[in-house]
DNA sequence: ATTATCTATAGATCTATAGATAATGC
DNA sequence: ATTATCTATAGATCTATAGATAATGC
């Protein structure tokens, strides 16, 4: 029953995960995750013998494998058509927790011994980028997209996310949905697009 | 000639500036900022006796004052143009030391006493997304842009900015003059955008 | 016998304070 | 007398380790 993974240890992460994903690696201390689960902080070396920084390590691979497959998931399902195919990627996002992932990428990884940046790194880039890359790629290949540097391309759309992610939690004069919207509508279209079929392109 | 502010008061501000934006307020200690200047930790509370909180305040407050007068400056030579403006405020952003603003204001804030918090996102608010949100109003005005909330344009702006920072430190393949170019058109005409008036479209 | 916790504590930092010291300016 | 530094250290954390304890499963 307990083969790969026992049930505590998954609280353990999940609370981890929470916390490490909100605050930061270096923010967060064993106390705040312990304390969170109701336990003392050193309790948790019993899941985590290897310390802070494993369990940093196993939140970052359980979230990015469960990222990587949501998002090939649903880029697959929305077929060939890169505007569903990003409406797609954006839902799946806005139904997940926050990533924070230029803060996670730009705060957390000097923190982390070479071989555990290296690590974390690689997921995320194989985890978030890949999958948009792929599709950016594939869309140029179909003429559906102009021919930007795709992996710029996942970079600013991510980013994007993360922003909203920022505009969000500072207020809250549009919804979350609103927001993704406009900002996939400003991603397709430019920000000086007029309607694209209105037969009268005059002044420009 | 000592009234406001000694040389080397500033010359501690520059040492703070640097290491904050770098790595952090959290990931940077006393001793950080005073070995970079070649002193010792203690000897910092001769210049800022209230301590290390307001010496991050101090720094923000000096970065902000020179980004709002920098950005607004631009923008106003630049002319009632948006696609000049941008240009303008991306060639500001390229010529100053990254700023790193969503990790900034994700983890450095929430460290903060609460006045300092309100104040230092007070000051951003005011230099870095006024200019912004004041020229994205005015080219909605003059018909120039599409309708889209300008405070999220504004937000989204400064997150691709900032994804540019972050792809430059992964990776060397595109300049940062490339990359910039890219984004700007990306934000003005958007990804699948055809050539605006096939006739005359390479002056760009 | 194994699982999951606990208490207690060593060792490393970090911020901030107290008070001494040296150089410079009047 | 003022300016700019220093040494030394108190007090607060944080990570990690050692070893004890209680509950559960065979």
């Amino acid at each position: 029953m307990e083969i790969e993974s026992s049930e505590s240890r998954q609280r353990v992460l999940d609370a981890a995960e929470r916390l490490f994903m909100e605050h930061g690696y270096g923010a967060v201390t064993l106390r705040d995750i312990a304390q969170s689960l109701g336990i003392r902080q050193a309790s948790l070396y019993y899941h985590f013998p290897e310390g802070k920084e494993q369990l940093y390590v196993a939140v970052v691979e359980r979230l990015m494998a469960r990222h990587q497959a949501g998002l090939e998931e649903v880029i697959q399902q929305a077929g060939p058509d890169l505007a569903a195919q990003l409406e797609a990627v954006t839902h799946w996002f806005g139904g997940q927790p926050p990533i924070h992932f230029l803060g996670m990428m730009h705060a957390d990884l000097p923190a982390l011994s070479p071989e555990a940046r290296a690590l974390v790194a690689r997921l995320a880039y194989q985890a978030l980028f890949m999958p948009l890359r792929t599709a950016f790629t594939a869309a140029q290949e179909r003429g559906e997209a102009r021919p930007i540097d795709p992996d710029l391309l996942a970079g600013l759309f991510v980013s994007m996310l993360d922003g909203i992610t920022f505009s969000l939690s500072q207020q809250q004069r549009l919804s979350r949905q609103a927001m993704f919207e406009a900002m996939l509508s400003l991603f397709l279209d430019g920000l000086r697009s007029r309607p694209r079929f209105t037969s009268q392109d005059e002044n420009r």
